[in-house]
DNA sequence: TTTGCATACTGGTCCAACCAGTTGGTACCG
DNA sequence: CGGTACCAACTGGTTGGACCAGTATGCAAA
């Protein structure tokens, strides 16, 4: 019943990640040696190892063998998939950063999306519309999240290519990480329904470039909610 | 002298990421257990905790106390970091998704560069664009590729926006997984001075609608190089 | 001063054991 | 016969300790 305790390397992991991106540890520092870590965590070696493997898997620390585990410079060698981790580390614009590279991306997919058009996709994309459509009537906030983003994986899909979909699925995440603090942020995006239709219509006529101006349309929602003057507001 | 070899919990990482990434282990499959993996690859059952612990972290494997290790989906949850190791697990595909990525985002940095165009990066723009000139009559290939990245640097670091620069930064990553092989197909790109002129002359007037077509024939060229009739030709 | 090496660090690997969950089969009870 | 409870055999999680393998540093000898 009870949710599994995280194991403890991800305890070390999360605090050592915190360190690194809150700027606690600035690139070139040496962290403390895993005897340290283990000592100061109070937990096996081996668990503090584990940790230091994520943190070397996520680009965050270089380790060299003989010498000291330095902290790398993760905004000039990180990947996307760092996003996700930002704002519980203080860096709030980082939610403004992932919404207007999806608006980019966004525009993109929906573009290729009608450009290609590969037919099994079709049906798909008219019965997601219409999820999306039901789940508005039902109310359910989280619901209607969920059919808008089932719309955007076909879209995503249709697009083929690799590229798009691993850095649509880092925004994701990253949009997740962020929480309930940002939902309503997504508020008018989700309501637009006429916006939406025409995405879709556009889509299955295959016009590329009304589909990318719709997109547009839809994400300008969510970067208006996300404007400075808007932060203002709150 | 000797390149220190790689730890052995790195080769177990990459015989397992390539099982996942090549499709020998499909989604849903469970991974056999750490005992069985740590007598297979006849080393310490720590060393496959490593590599199972990088493997979640790049979420491609999902752990389950208890339970058995099992394939995820990385099409579906992996983050835009993996690109990297697809081409070496047989997508030839990814490259091209790859720079068609960049194409889409390098027109953004563009544009934005342009339009916030910070005062401390003009003279940065200027030496950098001037160094590209000189490593190209200097004649040394890896030469003028630097350069023109340290150029594109300024401009990601102008545009201001921490999605794109880890976007970026994965994206280089996987250019640079790639290795010598696509890097001739980069050649007409990064020999079209008039192109990277006019991209820096838009970038310091700050005219983003410009800046944003200069990068976008920029990369053009290599997304032609890149297209499947000149595949054919090769 | 410079060179070189012993030494005391650093991370890398192994062994062995036990804890903590999950799963599946089996024996018992209704 | 059907259901339930339980136990045994898995799975991963954690610990301790030992030793190997590189690196850095300071002191002693040239």
């Amino acid at each position: 019943m009870v949710p599994t305790r995280a194991p403890v390397s991800t305890a070390v992991y999360d605090a050592l990640r915190a360190d690194v991106l809150g700027g606690r540890l600035v690139t070139g520092d040496a962290i403390p040696s895993e005897r340290t870590l283990s000592e100061h965590f109070a937990v096996n070696r081996h668990a503090v190892r584990e940790a230091v493997k994520r943190l070397q898997q996520a680009g965050l620390v270089q380790v060299a063998h003989g010498g000291a585990t330095r902290v790398r410079d993760w905004r000039a060698t990180g990947g996307l998939e760092l996003l996700a981790d930002l704002p519980a580390s203080g860096d709030p614009d980082a939610v403004r950063a992932g919404y207007e590279l999806r608006a980019c991306l966004a525009a993109e997919v929906a573009a290729r999306a009608a450009d290609r058009a590969p037919r099994d996709h079709r049906s798909d994309l008219r019965a997601r519309s219409d999820a999306l459509s039901a789940a508005r009537d039902g109310g359910d906030e989280r619901a209607v999240l969920d059919a808008y983003r089932r719309l955007w994986d076909v879209l995503v899909d249709a697009a083929d290519n690799v590229a798009y979909r691993l850095a649509y699925n880092s925004l994701l995440a990253s949009e997740d990480a962020a929480g309930d603090v940002t939902r309503p942020l997504l508020r008018a995006e989700l309501h637009d329904a006429a916006g939406v239709e025409t995405l879709v219509a556009a889509a299955l006529d295959g016009d590329g470039g009304a589909a990318r101006d719709a997109a547009t349309t839809l994400c300008a929602h969510t970067l208006a909610a996300l404007s400075p003057e808007a932060a203002r507001a709150r």
